[in-house]
DNA sequence: CTAAATGCAAAGCATTTGCAAATAT
DNA sequence: ATATTTGCAAATGCTTTGCATTTAG
C-alpha cells in the first residue's frame, strides 16, 4: 500500500513533510523523535519539532503509526504491521522484528490469569550474530 | 530478606524516606513516580519528588528496582524478581506479575534471529476477570 | 476558497542539578 | 566526624499549545 492513500484513508493531507517522514519510517523500521529530526533536517531546513510531534501523533492516533517502548531508552515508531516482536542488541542497538508463533504462550497466560487477552507487547534483549562474535 | 539489609548491602544509607519507598513497592507491586509521591506524603510532608527520584535512580542502578515501560502509560517501578511477564487491563489498569515458561518461544526467537538473548520483556494487554465479566 | 498543516515562540510538565542543612553511621 | 542524603529552588529537557502564515485539495 502507497504512503499516499495511506493518508488520504485517513483524513490527512498531503504534505511533502508528511511523506517524508512516512518514507523515513519505511526505510529505517524504528526510530525515535530526535533521529527523525536530524533525519528531515537536510529535506526541511525550516521544519520544526512540533510538526513532528504532531504528525507522529496524528498518525499514532490513526493507528498506522506504532509507538514502541523499550526499556533505557527513547521512544520509537515503526509503520503499523501485524503484530510481531522486537530483539534488540545490547551492543549496537540495531532493532528488528521477528514473528513468531505465541499462541501457546498466550492461551497459558489466560489460563493462568483468567484475563481475557486482546495484545501483547514482547521484547528481546541481547547481542546481534556480529556483536557475539566480536566478544 | 528484608529491605534494611538490602539497602545496606548496597551500601545505601537506610532512611525512613527510602525504607517507606520500598515497603510501598513491596505492598502495591507496580506503582507510578506521582502515585508514589502522594502515598508518601501523608507520612513524610516536606519529601520532595527530587528525593525520590534521586532514590528511584540509584536504586534501580544497584539493581533492585526496576523500571517497567507499559505503552501509553508512565512508567512504574518494582522490587527486582525472577524473570516474569506483566498482564494488564485495559479497563481497571490492574497490573499483575505472571510466570510463564517462555523457553520454548525464546529458543525460537535466538534461531530464527541468530541473536545470543538475555532478557525480555513481555506485557499482556487484556481484560481481568471482574472487567470481562462486566462487559 | 476553506480547512488543515506548518513553523515559530511561548508555555507546560517531568526530571535533574546545585547546594545548604540535616542525618546516618 | 564525615560522607551521604534530604529538600528546596533553579535549571534543564522534552513535549505541547497558540497563533499567524502557508499550503493542499
Amino acid at each position: 500500500m502507497n504512503y499516499i492513500s495511506m493518508l488520504q484513508n485517513n483524513n490527512l493531507k498531503v504534505t511533502p513533510q508528511r511523506l517524508e517522514i512516512v518514507d523515513i519510517l519505511y526505510k529505517n523500521g524504528h526510530i525515535n523523535i530526535d533521529d527523525l529530526y536530524k533525519s528531515l533536517q537536510s529535506k526541511f531546513p525550516t521544519l520544526s519539532l512540533a510538526t513532528i510531534y504532531k504528525n507522529i501523533h496524528t498518525m499514532c492516533d490513526k493507528l498506522f503509526l506504532s509507538e514502541v517502548k523499550i526499556p533505557n531508552r527513547k521512544n520509537v515508531y515503526e509503520l503499523s504491521k501485524k503484530e510481531h516482536s522486537h530483539i534488540i542488541c545490547l551492543e549496537c542497538n540495531i532493532i528488528l522484528d521477528i514473528n513468531l508463533d505465541i499462541s501457546r504462550v498466550v492461551n497459558e497466560a489466560e489460563e493462568m490469569s483468567k484475563f481475557n487477552l486482546s495484545t501483547s507487547q514482547i521484547i528481546f534483549n541481547g547481542l546481534c550474530p556480529k556483536c557475539s562474535s566480536k566478544e
